[in-house]
RNA sequence: GCCGGCGUGGCGGAAUUGGCAGACGCGCCGGACUCAAAAUCCGGUAUCCUCUAAAGAUGUGUCGGUUCGAGCCCGACCGCCGGUACCA
């Protein structure tokens, strides 16, 4: 194959078009008081995820992603909309520093090596961005702004009376440290060893992280945290207003983890403290039959017994030692101590006994659970190992099966609770609540899994706090101070102890005679948290984002969010995408932007899996190599097979023979309009002739248009596809051929194939009208409904629904005709044939059922 | 375990959202062109029965239901993929 000569001489006009594009900045988007701009033009920004610019470059996977939004893109700027369609790197972060430390180079110098190859690659796929937008977060000119972000945080609280961001100013307490949206607290994180570092929870899988897999324990640290739980209920509320998938809502839901719940207040016998408990079900609180405490919370060293000690420390000192994973890995068998005293339980005074167990988790609810095993799996399987009374409070509504005998979690009515005897469950919760409100025992809550968000890294390549500290208490750098860039070091490995890496750079690190510098660095996430807002004016040096074009931009009425489309991977869906959405709430709360959600529109492309069905990777040499399909079949090509493979949201193999079938559509295009010549150059064809299309072609020609149309808004671009070779096939054979064919063609395929289109639009206009300017600034065609429409219509005739025979009808045909015609059928009659008629059911344009019995 | 998604020819996938299942592409078979091949063009291609054709029967993971009519709706189940995991 790659010996042969190509069908069409990509490799030539491929390349030339790109160069032509970048040195015209065709794809230049005008911002509101920029010369060209046209406020008439509804503006469409849309958005890719920014790829990290790693060594491996560009894969498949993005390809396909920066595709689907670059036909988007081409597409609204045909339809005369003014488009943003910018790309930049996402450049800091680990794997960098990585990759940095293994070979010896600083980070900034394989960073831009890598931008560099990322830059050339999608460029030579032809992707129309506009490329003096392009930014780095590692840029100073860029994080100057995430810093000056962090100081925003830094600066602000969230206001309970309103629920929203305010200055600090406003808060009125003696303590605005334990408000602030980005504060300083002594917390148990993940440290990874490994890496040198602390890793967000999101950052740790199965113990491991999740990049490198180096093995990931729990110890006490100081760090930065942004208090995202103050943002729970907007988080979770807003999602609706988002044209997101359902399932990327409901993970962020899942993630974000509200119950609805009560806290209650056990006694404890011998003590003045008592214990609170978190619980979703205070209905069953007549069954609780013991207490359990994390291993961690607080008030086990105080309570528990003499006689306990040795024992309850023994326990503790193994939790502590047992890594995440092992946690994990035993999850299943029960494990805990008791402490040797008694809690008094608030609704009826029994004394119940109070333990240790692992399976109650310190950082979530209270740290403590009244168990309640009749109606809780983990509570029963630990009282079934330890011998501890099971009682039984709430009746189902049905018998259960056997396997479930002893423990029925669901709803029912409750029984044995004398304070809410029968009531269905939702009933007996809201009485028990009440009943703890008045007695001053508990209270209705609310609890959500999501924690604060750890935002502090012990590395050197990610951006450095805006932070000083003096005489044991921070304080923010004043603005004028941005950036604060970090300090350039020959040595930037980690430390080996919990002392970040900037720790080395003495000279950096001493602010002044008596305050010293931040040495955390901000997590990856940091910059791609706002990256699409300066897209919208990157080099403004006053501000992170004009208001101007924040307006133009981010805002859109009656939508929440400001980007019309954002195409990325669903592996993101709980990391940046609820990330930068708070960060877009605080800074929306502060008035400093528009509209309170960042993405409108979100679609995530499937994962492109290897010829073998499996994921592509190295280990199983099934990774396809973007720049080799473009060698060997062009860009338009790899664009329009990855397009043609399958719905944009399904993960699908790819298939090799299945880019050489979109490669021979696109040379069948290309023969449409050129020939070649004895010499064996290309030539406008001579079958092309100014003719009049037949009622045929017409119809052909204005079908494609309006399913091209629709599959594009629809991003079904598969079929959009199917309906272009539909176009082909009718055509190819045509002879003479009609030039008005093309001039309506070829805008529909430009999207998919820009470079192909270019090329062909370019030699028809040597001869031809209405090929003018450039292809990718044509004009959008429109379709005729009346060219559409047929003389007759085929209908399937049916009985009993089986399809016995076809007649073909006047398109104007009413359906007493229709029914008609079909009775008169003969092929019908042995059918019909001493069987009684019930019904006919005519569908108009359709089928014709008739309903028989006998 | 829980949550979500998906099961359609040899393969990737279509199907106006309840109306003729298999569009389009790949692969395969046959033909044209050629000394021959490649490329290109034309035709065929769900399965079974049949020399062939006509005709018929079967067919969208399985079983059942609703309906004149089900790939699509309902119930139960099976399988695969993704997420998540002691969250009280």
């Amino acid at each position: 194959m790659s010996l042969t000569r190509k069908h069409y001489p990509f490799p030539e006009f491929e390349p030339r078009w790109q160069k032509h594009w970048l040195e015209t900045n065709a794809f230049r988007a005008a911002n509101p008081g920029d010369p060209g701009f046209d406020p008439k033009a509804k503006k469409f920004y849309v958005l890719d995820m920014f790829p990290y610019p790693s060594g491996d470059g560009l894969h498949v996977g993005h390809v396909e992603g920066y595709t689907a939004t670059d036909i988007l893109a081409r597409y609204h700027r045909l339809k005369g909309d003014n488009v943003l369609h910018p790309m930049g790197w996402d450049a800091f972060g680990l794997p960098a520093e990585q990759y940095a430390i293994k070979t010896g180079q600083h980070p900034r110098v394989t960073t831009q090596r890598n931008i560099d190859n990322f830059r050339t690659q999608l460029q030579s796929i032809g992707f129309s961005y506009d490329w003096s937008r392009e930014i780095s977060t590692t840029d100073p000119d860029y994080f100057r702004w995430t810093q000056w972000i962090f100081l925003q945080l830094y600066g602000a609280w969230v206001n309970p009376a309103t629920n929203k961001a305010e200055p600090i100013a406003t808060y009125k307490g003696n303590d605005p440290d334990s408000v602030r949206l980005a504060f300083v607290s002594e917390v148990p994180v993940n440290w990874c060893p490994g890496l040198g570092t602390v890793l967000a929870n999101e950052e740790v899988v199965d113990g491991k992280s999740e990049v490198g897999g180096f093995s990931v324990e729990r110890r006490p640290m100081r760090q930065w945290m942004l208090r995202i739980t103050a943002y729970t209920e907007r988080l979770i509320a807003d999602l609706d207003g988002l044209d997101w998938p359902d399932s990327i809502k409901l993970l962020q839901r899942n993630w974000i983890g509200r119950s609805e719940g009560a806290e209650v207040h056990f006694g404890l016998e011998g003590f003045e403290e008592t214990v609170t408990v978190f619980t979703t079900r205070p209905d069953t609180l007549f069954g609780a039959t013991y207490l359990v405490l994390a291993p961690e919370h607080e008030l086990v060293e105080k309570i528990t017994a003499a006689t306990r000690r040795e024992a309850v420390e023994a326990y503790r000192k193994e939790c502590n030692s047992k890594s995440d994973l092992e946690r994990t890995d035993l999850a299943k068998t029960k494990s805990g101590v008791p402490l040797g005293i008694s809690a008094i339980n608030p609704v009826n005074g029994e004394r119940i006994p109070v333990w240790i167990a692992d399976y109650v988790l310190t950082g979530y609810g209270t740290g403590a659970i009244m168990a309640v095993p009749a109606h809780d799996e983990r509570d029963h399987e630990f009282a079934t190992a330890f011998n501890l009374p099971i009682r039984e409070v709430v009746s189902p509504d049905e018998p259960q099966s056997e396997k479930d005998q002893g423990c029925f979690p669901g709803e029912g009515t409750a029984i044995n609770s004398p304070a809410i005897e029968g009531l269905r469950t939702p009933e007996a919760k809201h009485k028990m609540i009440a009943w703890l409100e008045e007695k001053g025992v508990g209270r209705g809550t609310i609890t959500y899994k999501l924690r604060d968000w750890l935002f502090s890294r012990q590395r050197y390549w990610g951006e450095p706090f805006p932070i000083v500290w003096e005489n044991g208490a921070h304080r923010p750098l004043p603005e004028n101070e941005l950036p604060v860039e970090p300090p350039a070091m020959e040595d930037f490995k980690p430390t080996g102890t919990a002392e970040p890496p900037l720790s080395k750079a003495t000279e950096w690190v001493r602010y002044s005679e008596t305050a010293r510098r931040e040495l955390n660095t901000m997590p990856q996430w940091a910059g791609s948290c706002w990256y699409y807002l300066r897209f919208c004016d990157p080099k403004n040096s006053g501000r992170f984002i004009g208001k101007e074009a924040e307006q133009y931009w981010m805002g859109d009425a009656g939508k929440p969010g400001g980007v019309d489309l954002y195409v990325g991977g669903t592996e993101h869906a709980v990391l940046h995408l609820l990330y930068a959405r708070f960060w877009h709430k605080v800074l929306f709360d502060l008035g400093h932007l528009t509209t309170p959600e960042p993405f409108q529109r979100l679609v995530n492309q499937g994962l492109i899996l290897g010829d073998d069905g499996v994921k592509m990777s190295k280990s199983r040499g099934n990774v396809v190599n973007p720049d080799s399909v473009i060698a060997e079949y062009g860009a338009d090509s790899l664009r329009l097979y990855e397009m043609f493979m399958g719905p944009l949201e399904h993960g699908k193999p790819w298939s090799m023979t299945g880019v050489e079938g979109v490669y021979r559509f696109l040379a069948r295009v290309w023969r449409m309009a050129m020939n070649e010549d004895q010499e064996g150059n290309w030539i406008l064809s001579g079958d092309l002739a100014e003719q009049e299309l037949t009622n045929t072609q017409r119809r052909v020609v204005h079908a494609t248009i309006k399913k091209v149309t629709e599959d594009i808004e629809a991003l079904s671009f598969n079929t959009a596809i199917s309906q272009m070779m539909i176009f082909t096939n009718e055509f190819t054979s045509a002879k003479p051929r009609p030039v008005e064919a093309l001039r309506l063609f070829l805008p529909l395929l430009s999207p998919f194939a820009p470079h192909l289109v270019e090329e062909l639009w370019m030699h028809l206009g040597r001869k031809f009208p209405g090929f003018e300017g450039l292809a990718s600034q044509a004009k959008w065609p429109a379709w005729n409904e009346e060219y559409l429409v047929v003389d007759e219509i085929s209908y399937a005739v049916q009985i009993n629904g089986k399809v016995r025979g076809h007649l073909t009808a006047p398109a104007s045909s009413d359906k007493e005709s229709v029914e008609k015609a079909a009775f008169a059928d003969p092929a019908l009659a042995p059918h019909l044939e001493g069987k009684e008629v019930k019904k006919v059911i005519v569908v108009p344009g359709r089928l014709v059922n008739i309903v028989v019995a006998g």
